[in-house]
RNA sequence: GCCGAAGUGGCGGAAUUGGCAGACGCGCUGGACUCAAAAUCCAGUUUGGCUUACCCCAAGUGGGGGUUCGACUCCCCCCUUCGGCACCA
C-alpha cells in the first residue's frame, strides 16, 4: 500500500479538530509553557511559504513538549484591522469586515492544512469587538496613567491629582511650580489641561508624516515602507496623539539586558533608544535676558564652539533674527517644513542662514554668530547646538561652507590630515583642560559647568514618543469624548466596546480627519452627564494597538469581565518562546513591551517583561537565492507543495532546510528528498498489501543498534529544545538508514521512533501508529526516555598523529588508557615507519580522541 | 559612513570547553531490478598528484598573518555578502 498523505492528512486533521486533541489542558499543578507565533495579518495573498516556517517550528516543540507532560499554550489569531482592507474597500466598496472575513477563513484553511497544533477554541481576531473592548480599556488605563519619575513608574492620573491638590507639584521633578492651592483655584478646563502634559497618552500639535494618498498620517519608522511602495509623504503640523514612550526609554533599556533574543535585534532596539550622555549647557544671548540651551555630548570641546546652530523649528528663531535677515529666515523655515525627515537626511549639502544675533561662549567668553540650519534636528536634544568644527564632521562641513573660524581642542596625532578629528587625544587650546584626554576633560569640564550653574549632566534618547493615531475607519476607535467645553472625557469602562460605526464609503473625508467624521450620528452626541454637547474622537488606533496585547487575551480569549483573569496571568506569562519575522525587530517589539510595563506598573500583569525569549525565523528564498516576488516568478504557494507531497512532508523540508534563524533558498528537489525519507518511514512499517511489515519483531534491540537507538532518541529531544530542528531530522534518517538494514526490526524501538516522529510529521505518524494498533492519538504518549549510559560506544577510533598530522588510526575499546593508547601507537606499522631514526620530543594523548607524537629531526 | 550577523564540496548544510573537516539531504557517476521507463535498492562522489594497489602524498573551511603539539573553532589585519540605522550633536 501506497504512503497515501492526501487521505492521512484529512483524517487526522478532522480527528484532531473533532477530539479537540489540542485543547489547552490547564492544570496549574502541571509546569507551563507558552510558545507563541506572530499571528499573521490575514492578506488577500494567502499564506506564503515563510509562515509555515515559524510556525512549524513552534509546532514541533509544542508536541514535543506536550508528551514531555507540560501544560503548554499555544494559540493562533489575526491581526485584521489595517491599511490593506480599507484599501481594498475604497476602490470596491466592499466593507472591510467582509475582506478581513474572507481572508481569515482563507488563512484559517491554510494553517490547518499544514497540521499546526493551535488550540482553536482560544484565536483571537484584533477587528472582533469583544477583543477590541479591551485593546480600548488599555488605551484608557494609559491615558489615566502618568509616569512618575521618583519611583520611575506609571501611576494611576488620580494620584497626581491628589497629590497636586494636597502639595501642588513640589515634589514633582521637571514639572512646572504650582502650589496646592494655585491647583484648587484652576477652572475644569485649566486642570484638565495641566493634567493632559502628565497623561502617558496626550493630544499634541507636532509636525507629522501627511500622506495624501492614503489620507492618513504615519509615523516615523512607518515612513519607509510607504514611500518603498511609491506613496509621497509631507510634513505638516496637525493635532495627533501621542504615547509618552519616551518615559520608559531607560527601561526599555535596562530591561533588555535580560532578554534572552537575537542579538541584532536588541542591537536594533538599542540603537532605536538611542541613549547618550552628555550635558546640556546655557548660552546666555548677547544683549538678551535669556540665554539657549543646547545639549552635547562632547562638552569637553566646549572651547572649540565657534558658533551656534538652532533647527529651523527652534521657538527663539523669530525673535532672533535680526530685521536685516528676517526674509531669508522665512523662506528657509518654509523650506525645511516642505522637506521630510527623510529628505532632509538625504541631501547632505549643508545650507544655513545667519541669524544676525549671537550668543556668548560660556567657556572662552566670547561671542559667537547664531545660525538656523535643517542638520539640526528640532526633535531631538533641545533643538540647538553648539557647532564644534574641529571634533564634528558635520560642523566642519558648515563651517568650511560658510567660512566660519575652526578651532580644534584635541590635539590630532602627527600625519594625521583629514577635518574634524573624533579620536582621543590631548585637549589643546582649552584653557585648563588642555593635555587632559577626552574621558578626564569631560569630567573636569562637566564639574565646572555645573559648578559655575551654567549647565546640567544630562542623558537624552533618540526614542521619540509614539504618534498613536492613524485618520483610518478599519482600526479601534479611540474611546474619548470631546466635549464643547474644551475638555476630553474618556469612556466609561461600560461603555465599551465603543463600536465602529457601519460606513457605506470609505473615501477619505476630504479633509484631515478620518471618514468617520463623516458619520456625523456617530460622531455627534450628548454627553449624560453633564448634557454637553460632545464629539467623539474620531481617529483610529494605529495597527500596532491589537498587537501591543493579544498575547494576554489568548491567556483567556472568552472573559468578559477581564481582560484576563489574574490567576491565568500568573500561572501562564511569561512567553517562554516568541517566534516571527526580523520585520518586527523595533515597532511591534517595543510597541508591546511599553504597553506591558505600563500594564505591569498598573499591576494589572506580573512580569516586567513579556517575551522571554525570541527567535525569527530566517526568510525563504526563491529557487534562485533571490527575494520571492511575483514579478521574478519564483514565489512557492505551500498549496501547491501541500497537494503534491503533503503537509508531512512540507513541514519537514522547511524544518530540514538549515538552521531556522538563516536565510535559505528553497529547493523542490530538497522536498522530494524529505517525501523520499518519510515513503521509507512508511514502507519501513506498511507492506505493498497494506499489513504490518513482517520484518518487525518482538525481539531485543541488538547492541548495536540500542546503542543507535538511544543516542537518537537523546539528539532529537537535545536539537529540539536548542530549535535544532535540521540534524533533528538528519539523525531521524540515519535511524531509519539504520534500521532498513537489519533483517529482524525490534517492534518497541520502531514504536517509539514513531512518537519522537510525530512532532515533524505528525499526519504519517498518527497513521502509523493507529495501524500498529493503538487506539488514541500520540499527541500525550509520553516522550521515549533514552539512558546515557547506552548511548556510549564500545569502542571508538582513535586518531595516531606526527607533528599534528593524522598519519594513522585505530579502533581501540572505550576509554583506553593513555599508556596503553600510546603503546599502541608506537606498534602502529605507519606510525613506526616515521619515528623511525627520529628523536621524540613530546606526546599529546587525549583519551578517546587521538595520540600525537612530536618528533625532532 | 556607522552598528550587527555571516562566509565550509557542484548545491542546502554538519562538526565548539581547540583534537579524524564535509554528518544528513540534494545533484552527479556507475551498477542491480525492468522489454523499457518511473519508483526502489547497492556502490562511489573535496581538489590535485602518484601508483600494481581506495595504498600513499600534498593542498583545503573568504584572503593574509599570529598563538598552539594541533585552529572551521582563539587573536590581529583585510575582502565579500546580507540585515539595520543614517546629519541624533
Amino acid at each position: 500500500m501506497k504512503y497515501q498523505f492526501l487521505d492521512i492528512e484529512k483524517k487526522w486533521q478532522e480527528y484532531w479538530d473533532r477530539n479537540k486533541s489540542f485543547e489547552t489542558i490547564e492544570d496549574f499543578s502541571k509546569p507551563k509553557v507558552f510558545i507563541l507565533d506572530m499571528y499573521p495579518y490575514p492578506s488577500g495573498a494567502g499564506l506564503h511559504v515563510g509562515h509555515p516556517e515559524g510556525y512549524t517550528a513552534t509546532d514541533i516543540l509544542c508536541r514535543y513538549k506536550r508528551m514531555k507532560g507540560y501544560s503548554v499554550l499555544h494559540p493562533m489569531g489575526w491581526d485584521a484591522f489595517g491599511l490593506p482592507a480599507e484599501r481594498y474597500a475604497m476602490q470596491t466598496n466592499i466593507h472591510p469586515r467582509i475582506t478581513t472575513e474572507n481572508n481569515i477563513a482563507t488563512f484559517r484553511r491554510q494553517i490547518k492544512m499544514l497540521g499546526l497544533s493551535y488550540d482553536w477554541d482560544r484565536e483571537v481576531n484584533t477587528t472582533d469587538p469583544g477583543y477590541y473592548k479591551w485593546t480600548q480599556w488599555i488605551f484608557l488605563k494609559v491615558y489615566n496613567a502618568w509616569f512618575d519619575p521618583r519611583v520611575r513608574k506609571a501611576r494611576p492620573i488620580d494620584a497626581l491629582e491628589t497629590e497636586l491638590a494636597g502639595k501642588g507639584t513640589a515634589e514633582i521633578p521637571g514639572a512646572e511650580s504650582m502650589s496646592a492651592s494655585d491647583w484648587k483655584r484652576k477652572s475644569k478646563r485649566e486642570q484638565h489641561d495641566f493634567l493632559a502634559q502628565f497623561r502617558l497618552a496626550y493630544v499634541a500639535e507636532i509636525p507629522v508624516n501627511w500622506c495624501e494618498a492614503l489620507g492618513t498620517v504615519l509615523a516615523n519608522e512607518e515612513v519607509a515602507e510607504w514611500t518603498e511602495k511609491g506613496y509621497s509623504v509631507e510634513r505638516r503640523p496637525m493635532r495627533q496623539w501621542m504615547m509618552r514612550i519616551t518615559a520608559y526609554a531607560e527601561r526599555l533599556l535596562e530591561d533588555s539586558l535580560a532578554l534572552d533574543w537575537p542579538v541584532s535585534t536588541l542591537e536594533q532596539q538599542r540603537n532605536w533608544i538611542g541613549r547618550s550622555e552628555g550635558a546640556e549647557i546655557d548660552f546666555p544671548i548677547h544683549g538678551r535676558p535669556e540665554a539657549i540651551r543646547v545639549f552635547t555630548t562632547r562638552p569637553d570641546t566646549i572651547f572649540g564652539a565657534t558658533y551656534m546652530v538652532l533647527a529651523p523649528e527652534h521657538p527663539l528663531v523669530d525673535a532672533l533674527a535680526s530685521p536685516a535677515v528676517k526674509g531669508a529666515v522665512e523662506e528657509y523655515k518654509k523650506q525645511a517644513s516642505l522637506k521630510s525627515e527623510l529628505e532632509r537626511g538625504i541631501d547632505k549639502d549643508k545650507t544655513g542662514v545667519f541669524l544676525g544675533a549671537y550668543v556668548i561662549n560660556p567657556a572662552t567668553r566670547k561671542e559667537i554668530p547664531v545660525w538656523i540650519a535643517d542638520y539640526v534636528l528640532t526633535g531631538y536634544g533641545t533643538g540647538a547646538i553648539m557647532a564644534v568644527p574641529g571634533q564634528d564632521e558635520r560642523d566642519w562641513e558648515f563651517a568650511e561652507k560658510f567660512n566660519l573660524p575652526i578651532v580644534r581642542t584635541v590635539q590630532p596625532p602627527p600625519g594625521f590630515n583629514g577635518k574634524a578629528y573624533l579620536e582621543d587625544g590631548p585637549a589643546i587650546n582649552s584653557d585648563f583642560l588642555n593635555g587632559l584626554d577626552i574621558a578626564e576633560a569631560k569630567e573636569k569640564i562637566l564639574s565646572w559647568i555645573e559648578k559655575e550653574g551654567i549647565g546640567i549632566r544630562k542623558v537624552n534618547f533618540k526614542l521619540r514618543d509614539w504618534l498613536f493615531s492613524r485618520q483610518r475607519y478599519w482600526g479601534e476607535p479611540i474611546p474619548i469624548l470631546h466635549l464643547e467645553d474644551g475638555t476630553m472625557k474618556p469612556l466609561k469602562e461600560e461603555e465599551l466596546p465603543l463600536l465602529l460605526p457601519d460606513l457605506k464609503k470609505f473615501q477619505p473625508s476630504g479633509t484631515t480627519e478620518s471618514p468617520l467624521a463623516l458619520a456625523t450620528e456617530w460622531v455627534q452626541v450628548v454627553d449624560k452627564e453633564t448634557g454637553l454637547k460632545a464629539r467623539r474622537e474620531t481617529n483610529t488606533m494605529p495597527q500596532w494597538a491589537g498587537s501591543c496585547w493579544y498575547y494576554l487575551r489568548y491567556l483567556d480569549p472568552r472573559n468578559d469581565r477581564e481582560f484576563c483573569s489574574r490567576e491565568r496571568e500568573k500561572y501562564w506569562m511569561p512567553i517562554d518562546l516568541y517566534v516571527g519575522g526580523s520585520e518586527h525587530a523595533v515597532l511591534h517589539l517595543m510597541y508591546a513591551r511599553f504597553w506591558h510595563k505600563v500594564l505591569f506598573d498598573l499591576e494589572l500583569v506580573s512580569t516586567r517583561e513579556p517575551f522571554m525569549k525570541l527567535r525569527h525565523q530566517g526568510i525563504i528564498l526563491g529557487e534562485d537565492s533571490r527575494k520571492m516576488s511575483k514579478s521574478r516568478g519564483n514565489v512557492v504557494n505551500p498549496d501547491d507543495i501541500v497537494s503534491q507531497y503533503g503537509a508531512d512532508s512540507m513541514r519537514l523540508f522547511e524544518m530540514f532546510m538549515g538552521p531556522l534563524e538563516e536565510a535559505k533558498p528553497w529547493s523542490s528537489k530538497g522536498v522530494e528528498g524529505v517525501f523520499r525519507f518519510l515513503n521509507r518511514v512508511w514502507r519501513l512499517f506498511i507492506t505493498e498489501e497494506g499489513t504490518i511489515d513482517s520484518h518487525i519483531r518482538d525481539i531485543p534491540a541488538p547492541a548495536d543498534f540500542e546503542r543507535l537507538y538511544h543516542q537518537t532518541v537523546k539528539k532529537v529531544g537535545e536539537d529540539i529544545e536548542l530549535l535544532r530542528f535540521n540534524t533533528a531530522i538528519s539523525q531521524m534518517m540515519i535511524f531509519v538508514n539504520e534500521t532498513m538494514k537489519l533483517e529482524q526490526r525490534p517492534r518497541k524501538e520502531l514504536e517509539r521512533f514513531i512518537i519522537f516522529l510525530a512532532p515533524f510529521a505528525p499526519h504519517i505518524a498518527e497513521e502509523i501508529w493507529e495501524r500498529m494498533g493503538h487506539t488514541r492519538s500520540l499527541t500525550h504518549e509520553p516522550w521515549p526516555v533514552y539512558d546515557e549510559v547506552k548511548t556510549v560506544e564500545a569502542s571508538v577510533e582513535v586518531v595516531f598523529q606526527i607533528n599534528g598530522k593524522v598519519r594513522s588510526k585505530a579502533q581501540v575499546p572505550m576509554d583506553t588508557e593513555e599508556k596503553k593508547l600510546e603503546k599502541i601507537a608506537h606498534a602502529d606499522g605507519h606510525i613506526k615507519r616515521y619515528m623511525d631514526g627520529k628523536k621524540v620530543i613530546r606526546t599529546i594523548i587525549v583519551r578517546n580522541k587521538l595520540v600525537n607524537i612530536v618528533l625532532g629531526n
